[in-house]
DNA sequence: TTTGAAAATTGATACGGTCCAATTTTTGGA
DNA sequence: TCCAAAAATTGGACCGTATCAATTTTCAAA
């Protein structure tokens, strides 16, 4: 799987990181990692680069590279959700029900802002799917999702009603592995309050963008209209690599 | 300013993108752009993923370097990049202005809560900031803060109404370069609404999370009720690092 | 004309080297 | 003993090269 060597050393020292095998919360220098792994410094350093940016460890020049105390004193802080890219891996916490209400299924013409934004031309397709979520038959996101015909041409309302991205990853192989997304507020509306069961006073989370495939191809556009209670985005952002 | 390589390409390949300076929203290659930037390809790669990291491009190998559509669309007022930390940071870009009205200055214990956020002891004081951020003198964010005495002694009511962050790097040489956030929504209570001009079916967004200095050493708690309009976080994941 | 293999293009990974800058440790003189 | 200068340590930036892998383009055979 991790056959390249920056990753092998990362998960390494993850590993070591968390069976607390450093003194002083603190690493071997770069150069002795270099030789104890017998890989170059080069991929050293983008293993460790990688570990700072998720928060795991931080760096001093001059000094060294020690771990952040708090990600072991408490790691549920940092087990951020900013990596979780799909809605249906975001819920499988607390050992509740997901499921799926399909609400509209079709195909549609892209729109002018469809085409910009997956990339597409005048004449493409797009299939437009509506689903309402659920987390133990509680009503939490009505999810407007569109999908190129072109990316995904086999797909069906059985399909939708379960992940679409575990079925692209069994069947087709594609990933999805990046998103941009723009999270932001805004009053209900009469929808919202009827799917949701809000009253007029509580709001929606939005959470809309675009998903792609690890390859760079726009996959998805996808706006998420959630219920006020069930919106918590944490994220862990660094600005190291600017 | 800007001294570094790769990040003097970096912002000319940014301001080009901008100027919409490129064909077709596809970049030169990166041998080109080494040659034709004098400097090796390795800073063009450098320049290139951060820019990726921050979902300006993207990139397909054997292709080749695109520029996201989605990035040059987002006009937002209240443009909160996931790479910008501090709010005053992030009102800058727009060439508006940003002020500041403290409605409280104070030091009080650390509740346990906070104890255990900032890492205190029992007997550690922080002081309470509030602040009501205007943008051209509309009410836009009510901010509260605590941050550790001990972490930064000096503070004034001077200070705490321009920016601390820039205050701390000017003065005490430390820079905030990491946060924890969390976001999410809520209906506005009466001071909200009376504050940023809301009406009640109008909601709040809420960042709220800690700041960490570069030795990882936490440094505030900040909770901020935002004017739904002006809040849109842009957030690009991106599973690679993984 | 069509098709499919070969070649060219283009980004990804990895190596190893040089020099620099921040910090810590050592050392020698007052 | 104490302190400041020098040396060592350690991460940062940048270069140039080699090789590989995904994609697109070219081109010749059918």
């Amino acid at each position: 799987m991790a056959d390249l060597v920056y990753r092998e050393v990362m998960h390494d020292l993850k590993e070591r990181i968390f069976k607390n095998q450093f003194e002083n919360k603190k690493l071997p220098d770069e150069r002795s990692l270099s030789e104890s792994y017998g890989v170059s410094r080069s991929s050293i350093k983008r293993a460790l680069n990688v570990l700072a940016q998720q928060g795991i460890i931080f760096k001093k020049r001059g000094s060294g590279t020690f771990i952040n105390p708090l990600y072991l004193k408490n790691q549920s802080l940092f087990h951020y959700e900013g990596t979780n890219l799909g809605v249906t891996d975001s819920f499988n916490l607390d050992g509740q029900h997901p499921s799926v209400k399909l609400l509209d299924y079709q195909v549609v013409p892209a729109t002018p802002e469809l085409q910009q934004d997956l990339f597409l031309n005048e004449n493409d397709f797009v299939y437009q799917i509506k689903r309402l979520r659920l987390l133990d038959n509680r009503p939490i996101i009505i999810e407007t999702g569109y999908i190129p015909i072109k990316v995904a041409p086999a797909l069906t309302p059985e399909i939708v009603t379960g992940s679409i991205f575990n079925y692209l990853e069994d069947n087709a192989g594609k990933s999805v592995t990046k998103s941009f997304m723009s999270i932001l507020a805004e009053p209900s509306n009469e929808e919202d309050q009827s799917l949701l069961g809000l009253n007029d006073r509580e709001p929606v989370g939005i959470m809309e963008g675009i998903f792609f495939l690890d390859d760079g191809t726009p996959f998805e556009f996808s706006n998420m209209r959630v219920h006020y209670k069930y919106l918590k985005y944490n994220t862990f952002v660094s600005l190291d690599g600017e």
